[in-house]
DNA sequence: CCAAGTTGTCTATGATACTAGACAACTTCA
DNA sequence: TGAAGTTGTCTAGTATCATAGACAACTTGG
């Protein structure tokens, strides 16, 4: 087939296919994270060779709304989160404002002892005593970023335990007499995910990361928690207000 | 400039042409009879090559949407003109339904005498004396239609006056008394126009018109008049109720 | 490990799209 | 009548679109 068989309409036929494709995942047919047709079995149905459909499976990469993988398949890449960095930022209603669910789960509490640098971070002493968070936060059920949390194990005794229940930082907080709290400097940086983080976050290896380090303050500017997050590139788009 | 750097969007040049064209006559930049600018000029306009305009405008061309006439210029067709064809079809109430101006202009009314044809039309005996009208039909100043009407001299008589005086069939007839008429049977042909009618359209030669033979009755079902009608085949579209 | 299924890449061919230039045919207007 | 401006029609060359086939590289599941 010829792309004048379409009724000579001046559109390209990879661009007609890319656009079906592409209405379908709008129309929730391809759902976010699912593997698409084989560009064989697209080609059948579009009654395309199969490079033109390569060709529109490129034009909807290059745009990051599917994902190839050799030999796998290729994916509906979920939309970025659009995550704005304020001084104020809670994941849920980030999240919430995204239209979709956060979820929170500990993975580990342990203990710890303060870093010359966490100590400098929390305005505590070297080797004071920590409690040391790991988490992973969600938007519905895909993961977006792995967080360490670290606070000071006298001013929150037993946090571990409190985050377990409560699954959220905010709520800790609140449960320790905190009824608000502001970022201090973020800084943010890239790698490459770890192992350990591969398999937290659903990633596969050589993915890269946000890293962002922060220190959340009360109001007062005293530190209470100060964090080392990771997040899958892929799944968010930090905004910072000009 | 080639396709592509148009930034590789899948749609060919001259379909971005067109539909800016297309655009153009519907905010009403172009209004219907306009000459739309050289094919040049388009193509400065928009950066392309004479040859990518000229599809553009083929393309127009193919959907009645535009006319080029050679040596003068490009033109905005006239919406055609839909002529719904019912037993009660006055020109004036359907041209002003489609938002224009109805006017008739009376060129010719003689004397003559019944065909075998017009009289078995009219009710007459052959060699009856009839009243012949040369008429044209506007809307607004374009003109859609040359009819000959004949009725008969001895039931209308100074029908050509009258008519002159009108402008209008329908007033003619209330003029002798004739409340209300219908339409009888109605013939539709086509055919090529001939230099006299060419002019009175103010139609190229070799254009298409649609030739209307129809007798009007009264509501008894007594003959009025019959006609012989040319319309310009590219200003009107007859609708046929289902 | 193997087989099946997937995406990635290469070569090749024909049809269109777009550009470029030139000239013919025609209309309009002075 | 002639000049200017218009659309119509050629030829030619380059780039893109679409098709076709083959094989490599990789993933998945048995």
């Amino acid at each position: 087939m010829n792309m004048q068989d379409t009724a000579s309409s001046g559109v390209a036929l990879w661009r007609l296919v890319a656009d079906g494709i592409e209405r379908g995942i709008a129309d929730g047919r391809f759902a976010a994270g699912d593997k698409l047709p084989g560009e064989m079995e697209i080609a059948e149905t579009y009654r395309v060779n199969r490079h033109t459909v390569r060709r529109a499976l490129a034009a909807l990469a290059e745009r990051g709304i599917v994902r190839a993988e050799r030999g796998s398949g290729t994916y509906v890449e979920a939309q970025k989160l659009a995550y704005p960095l304020r001084s104020r930022t809670r994941f849920s209603e980030i999240v919430g404002a995204d239209g979709r669910e956060p979820h929170g789960r500990l993975i580990e509490a342990t203990d710890d002892v303060a870093t010359r640098e966490l100590a400098r971070e929390l305005g505590l002493k070297t080797g004071a005593p920590l409690v040391r968070i790991e988490a992973i936060r969600l938007a519905d059920r895909t993961p977006i970023c792995v967080s360490t949390t670290w606070l000071s194990a006298e001013l929150f005794p037993g946090a571990g335990e409190v985050f377990a229940a409560t699954r959220s930082m905010t709520k800790l907080l609140e449960h320790f007499g905190v009824r608000d709290y502001r970022r201090g400097a973020t800084r943010i940086t890239a790698g490459i995910v770890d192992a350990t983080d591969a398999a937290r976050l659903d990633l596969p290896l050589g993915r890269p990361i946000l890293v962002v380090d922060a220190t959340d303050h009360d109001l007062a500017g005293k530190p209470l928690v100060t964090k080392h997050s990771r997040f899958a590139a892929e799944r968010v788009e930090f905004l910072v207000e000009s």
